[in-house]
DNA sequence: CCGAGACTTCGGTGACCGCCGAAGCGTCGT
DNA sequence: ACGACGCTTCGGCGGTCACCGAAGTCTCGG
């Protein structure tokens, strides 16, 4: 009765979780813009945000500050710098779960630079603290091939799959006591295809990069696969060298890290 | 340019998903509500919808125009009714997602058969297609102690779970091809623990009322356990029978199905 | 110590959107 | 056939909120 929130007068006290106020936050295209952005994984600065958003920085200053308030990102002071980051995994899960089932925008090619980006990007990239793209995609249907991966009792890990993992080098243990799970997968919106996402999929995307299979593109999203790593998926999974793999250091030579930072991913 | 969303004018063409759009569907109190109601996953009429969220016929219609239309929901007439339903199950367990990283709000209790009805719905309850309340906890906390349903990585049914199942007489295979998440755990908002859903908590559920271990409760949400259930329970999972009995019957019986149908729970 | 740059606070403006009641249409029950 | 009821459309009202630019604070680098 006494609520902040005098949208319908007569409704009061009727609920549970506040559905509403945490939706609110992501249903303004800047917000949602911005947020998509930190789906990345990595933390941007409010300047770089409101740059990607298309808005004054007086402007993104609001809206991170109510993305705080809500508990969706954490930040930190480093200098004249704040850098914002999604406050953690189940977080960005959720931004995950909510993006898989919105409607797609087109997504207009203005320029040459734009089509070798998104193509590098559609190839191999960070989603949130795994690894996305085509080549995720290829590793996890390949896994399932394999039956290291099995779906017939949800996503998984088969016995094999616990073996090989550990073979490769890579720690899956979860934190004993914890019940998140650890095999999820992640819809991707630009493949529409499952890839292996959790704790399992976190694990080893950090062991691609730990092993030098994977690098980082400068500043930006992008993943290479080095010789190394195609040596690996190709013995270890039986994926071919060729994927998506023309155009690649094009498009991220082409990209310099922070000039016109707006990519053709929210 | 000259899209039909003017909110910031350089920004166009930025994006992929269009998360705003489906966000902002739940970013109201009033559309809120209804979809929470409708996470019992029965269907409901627009007056019922209305009366539970306390606006308007005239009001709800617009709003669950706008949900039907942005896919979240279905519908169907019927006679001088209109029903209207969840769209599907990964709707319902985007709508969870949301609902398990929102604020609660206090949920003041105004009358006896306030407390009643409570008490019915959180000992036992549908959560869309499958059972929640402090059974569904019980049965997942005893699968987990019987080593039926693993957690290492992520929920999954083990050899011996998979068995037991059968046994019961439960049929848990997917539709061979779909990738759909078979095991699932939901997180409810009232026990703030996890429990069975997905394919498989849906399968035990609709077994449940098949085999008459379980009967819905009128038209609400409560399910009440029989006898034979209670037996079942004890003898399969060691679950005492007097978990939670006490006061369900009067409960059930208080609230007349149709009267009053503002619930305790959005 | 001084400018540049990152970030913030603060009004003021304008658009969007949820609310209602009244009136209209279809269906059901008597 | 006629009232009751469920649902819908429409117009008008009011509140909320995102936007910007200007001005202020803090940090870094020379």
């Amino acid at each position: 009765m006494s609520q902040p929130h005098p949208t319908s007068p007569s409704a009061d006290g009727v609920i549970g979780p506040d559905l509403a106020s945490l939706a609110g936050l992501l249903a303004d295209r800047t917000r949602a813009s911005m947020c998509l952005a930190l789906l990345d994984g990595r933390a941007w600065t409010v300047t770089e945000l409101a740059r990607h958003a298309g808005v004054a920085p007086s402007t993104a200053t609001g809206h991170l500050h109510q993305l705080v308030a809500g508990g969706l990102l954490s930040t930190e002071r480093q200098g004249r710098h704040r850098y914002m980051r999604l406050a953690g995994s189940s977080t960005a899960e959720m931004i995950e779960s909510l993006a898989s089932h919105a409607p797609l925008r087109p997504v207009p090619v203005r320029s040459l630079a734009d089509a070798h980006r998104r193509r590098a990007l559609s190839y191999a990239r960070t989603c949130y603290d795994h690894l996305a793209g085509n080549v995720a995609v290829a590793i996890t249907d390949a896994m399932t091939e394999r039956s290291l991966l099995t779906w017939d009792y949800g996503p998984s890990l088969s016995e094999s799959g616990k073996a090989w993992l550990r073979d490769l080098g890579i720690d899956d243990h979860r934190p004993r006591g914890s019940r998140r799970a650890h095999v999820r997968t992640c819809l991707d919106w630009t493949e529409r295809r499952q890839h292996l996402a959790g704790a399992v999929g976190a694990a080893f995307f950090q062991h691609g990069l730990d092993a030098g299979w994977l690098v980082r593109k400068g500043t930006t999203r992008v993943i290479t696969v080095t010789d190394k790593g195609h040596a690996v998926l190709r013995e270890q999974l039986g994926i071919p060298d060729t994927l998506g793999q023309e155009g690649v250091a094009d498009a991220a030579r082409a990209s310099s890290p922070s000039t016109n930072a707006r990519s053709p991913w929210g």
